[in-house]
DNA sequence: TTGAAAGCGCTAACAC
DNA sequence: GTGTTAGCGCTTTCAA
C-alpha cells in the first residue's frame, strides 16, 4: 500500500545493469576511458545508459573523495544594494560558464555574521572565496590563506594581509569629482560618506582632501554612523545641509547615501544644481533617470567581476601545482559621468542637455 | 624544506588526544551525549578541546551520512533586479537565522539554464527548492516532486503543477491601479507588458483587461518581446507612446519596463502626469524619488519571503513524518503606493503634494 | 581492458 | 557510559 520512492540511481545500479564494474563506469564518466583503454563500444554503452536512467553523480559523494567541491563562496555586503547584486549576477555567469557554482551571503557589515559566513563556507570546503571583507574579520580572512585556500578580496582590502584584491581608485574618482564641480565654478563642496574606516571609504575622502587642499579651499565633511535606520540617516543628512548653506555642491560616498540625500534635499525644498550640485559614487537607474539626472563617478563594474573571477579561477587551476603565486592587486580607475546635477548652467539648459544625452 | 601545511583537524584527532572514542566525540557535538548517558566530565572536556583546536566538522561527509545539507537552492529570474535581490536578501536572513544556508542563481528566464542549475541542485542534494520557475520547466519541478523534495514556487506558478506556491494577486493590483487612473479623470489607459505567457503577467494583463471592460473602454496594450536588448525597448515603447497619443495614461506591468518607459517619455519629451500619467509595478527607489513620484503597485517583498521560507522551513520539518501534506497555496495582496505620477492636478499642486508625503 | 577494494570523514546502531 | 564498526556514494590504485 505504501507508496513506492523512485529510488536514486546510483554507479553500482548502472554498472550492474550493464554487467561491468563500478570502475569502469566511473572512469567513463569522468572522460578517463581512453586513458584507462576502455573499449570505445562498453564506454558508449555507458554514456548512453546513463543518459536514459538520467544519473547524476552524487557531487556530496565524489567531493568526499576528491577534496574538490567546484563551489565558490561569495561573501558580499549586501545582496540587495545594486551594486553588489550586480557585481554578483556578473560573477555568477562567469563562474558557471568554468563550471563553478556559487554560495553566497550578505554580511551587512556585520563582522560576527561574516564570520559565521566563512566558518560556514569552511565546513562546506568551498574550493575558493569571494570577499567584501566586514571590518574586523582579519583573522578569518588569515585562516583562509593559511589553509592556503584561493581567496580574492574585492571593493575594499584589509591592509594587514597580502591578499589578492580588486579594488576601485577611490580618491581618484572622488578627486576628479571635485575638479569637475570646481571647474563648473562650484567653490564650497560639502563630502558626505560614513563612519566606516574601510579602505575604499578612506580612499574616497582622501580624493575630497587632497582636492582641497590643492585649491586651498576648507574641508567640510559629514560622517554619517553606520548602521542607523533609514529616516535617522535622511535627517542627520538633512541638518548637516541645513546647517552648511555655505556649500554649493556635495559629493557623497556611496549609492544609498545618495538616495537619502535625494531625500534630504528634496524634503529642504533645494533644487539641483542651482540650489547645490550633487554627485554620487556608482551609477544606478535613478541617477540616470532622475531629474535632473545625477553626476557619478561610475564603479568599473563588468571589470571587477572579470578581474576577481579570473584571478581566483587561476588560483584555483594552480592549486595542485603549489606554485608560489604572487599576490595579486588589481587597483581598476573609476569613471566620472557627468549629467545635469553637476552643471552650472542657465535656467533652461537643462532640459535641452537631456535631449542631448538621449539623442547620441 | 617543505612548507608544513596545517592540517585540518579531524574527529579522529580529537578522540585520540582526548584518550575517548570516536563516537564520543561525535555524540557530544551533535548534542546527544545526555541520551547516551556520556558523563557531564567527558563531554566538557570534549567541547572545551574542540573550542581550543577550533575544529569544524567537515559537513560533506556528515551530509553524505546524514543525507542532510542543510542547505536550500535559491532560483531566481535575475539577482540583479531589485526585485528579486530584495526577496531573496530577506529570504537569506531568515534561513540563516534558522540554520538553513542558501545556494542561489538566476536563470535569465531561460529554460536551458534553469533545468541546468536544477540539474546542479539535485547533484549537490540541496535540502529544499525556493524557485522563481522560468517558462518550460514544467518538467524538472515536477521531477522534484517526484523525489519529494520540498519545494515552493513563487512569484509566478505552474498552472499544469499542484506545487507550493506564493504568488501576488496581480490582476487586483492592475485593477485598482486601472480604477484609481479612472477616478482621477483618465479615460484613455495603455498596458504595457511583456510578451510572456507567466502567470503573474496574465494576471497583470487579465486586471486591466477586465478594468476595460467594466468601463466599457478599448485596450491598448503593448507586449514587449522579451530577451531583447535594452535600446530595442526602448525604442520599442516609444514608437508605441507616439503611435498612441490618444492614451492619456499607462500601467506598466513590472519594474523594469518602467524605467525603459521613463527613458523613453523623456526622450519624447512628454510631461508625467500631464502629457501621461502613469503607474508602474514594483516599489523601487527610483519610483519612489523621481519627480515626479511614480505611482506604484507594490509588491509585499517581506511577505513573500516570510511566506516562502515558512512554508518550506515546515515541509523541511515534516519531511521524516512523511504526513500528507497539502499543498499550500498562498495570494497576497499587492498594494496601490498612489503619488504624483497618477494624480490630476492642477499644475504647482505637485511640488505640494510631494512635501506633504514627506512630512507624514 | 576490467574488477576489487581501500578509503574520503562522519554518524549511529549495537556491542561491551 | 563508552568503544567498534558498518556504511553514505564515489574515485582510483593495483592486481588480474
Amino acid at each position: 500500500m505504501s507508496e513506492k520512492v523512485k529510488k536514486r540511481t546510483l554507479i553500482s545500479d548502472i554498472a550492474s545493469h550493464l554487467g561491468v564494474s563500478i570502475a569502469t563506469v566511473s572512469l567513463v564518466l569522468n572522460g578517463k576511458a581512453k586513458q584507462s583503454r576502455i573499449s570505445d563500444a562498453v564506454a558508449a554503452r555507458v554514456l548512453a545508459y546513463v543518459q536514459e536512467v538520467g544519473y547524476k553523480p552524487n557531487q556530496l559523494a565524489k567531493s568526499l573523495r576528491t577534496g574538490k567541491t567546484h563551489v565558490i563562496g561569495l561573501v558580499v555586503e549586501d545582496i540587495a544594494n545594486p551594486f553588489f547584486s550586480t557585481v554578483a549576477a556578473l560573477i555568477e555567469r562567469q563562474a558557471f560558464e568554468r563550471g563553478y557554482r556559487i554560495i553566497y551571503c550578505s554580511t551587512n557589515n556585520d563582522p560576527a555574521r561574516a564570520r559565521e559566513l566563512i566558518s560556514m563556507f569552511q565546513e562546506r570546503h568551498v574550493d575558493g572565496y569571494l570577499v567584501v571583507p566586514a571590518e574586523g574579520i582579519e583573522e578569518q580572512i588569515a585562516e583562509i590563506m593559511q589553509e592556503k585556500t584561493p581567496l580574492v578580496v574585492f571593493d575594499r582590502y584589509l591592509p594587514e594581509l597580502a591578499t589578492n584584491y580588486v579594488v576601485v581608485d577611490g580618491a581618484q574618482g572622488t578627486h576628479a569629482a571635485a575638479r569637475h564641480l570646481l571647474e563648473q565654478g562650484f567653490s564650497n563642496l560639502a563630502f558626505v560618506t560614513t563612519s566606516s574606516a574601510q579602505t575604499q571609504m578612506q580612499a574616497r575622502l582622501d580624493g575630497y582632501r587632497q582636492a582641497m587642499q590643492e585649491h586651498g579651499l576648507p574641508e567640510t565633511v559629514k560622517q554619517v554612523a553606520v548602521g542607523q535606520d533609514a529616516e535617522t540617516v535622511i535627517t542627520d543628512i538633512l541638518s548637516f545641509i541645513r546647517d552648511n548653506r555655505q556649500c554649493d555642491a556635495i559629493i557623497f560616498s556611496t549609492n544609498y547615501l545618495s538616495i537619502y540625500g535625494l531625500e534630504a534635499i528634496g524634503r529642504l525644498g533645494l533644487r539641483i544644481p542651482d540650489d547645490l550640485a550633487m554627485v554620487s559614487y556608482d551609477d544606478h537607474d535613478l541617477f540616470r533617470l532622475y531629474t535632473p539626472a545625477i553626476t557619478v563617478i561610475a564603479q568599473p563594474v563588468e571589470a571587477i567581476a572579470k578581474n576577481v573571477i579570473d584571478i581566483l579561477l587561476e588560483e584555483l587551476k594552480n592549486c595542485a601545482g603549489e606554485a608560489p603565486r604572487p599576490v595579486q592587486q588589481v587597483l581598476l580607475p573609476p569613471t566620472l559621468v557627468v549629467r545635469q546635477s553637476s552643471l552650472r548652467q542657465p535656467a533652461g539648459a537643462a532640459r535641452k542637455a537631456r535631449k542631448q544625452e538621449a539623442a547620441s
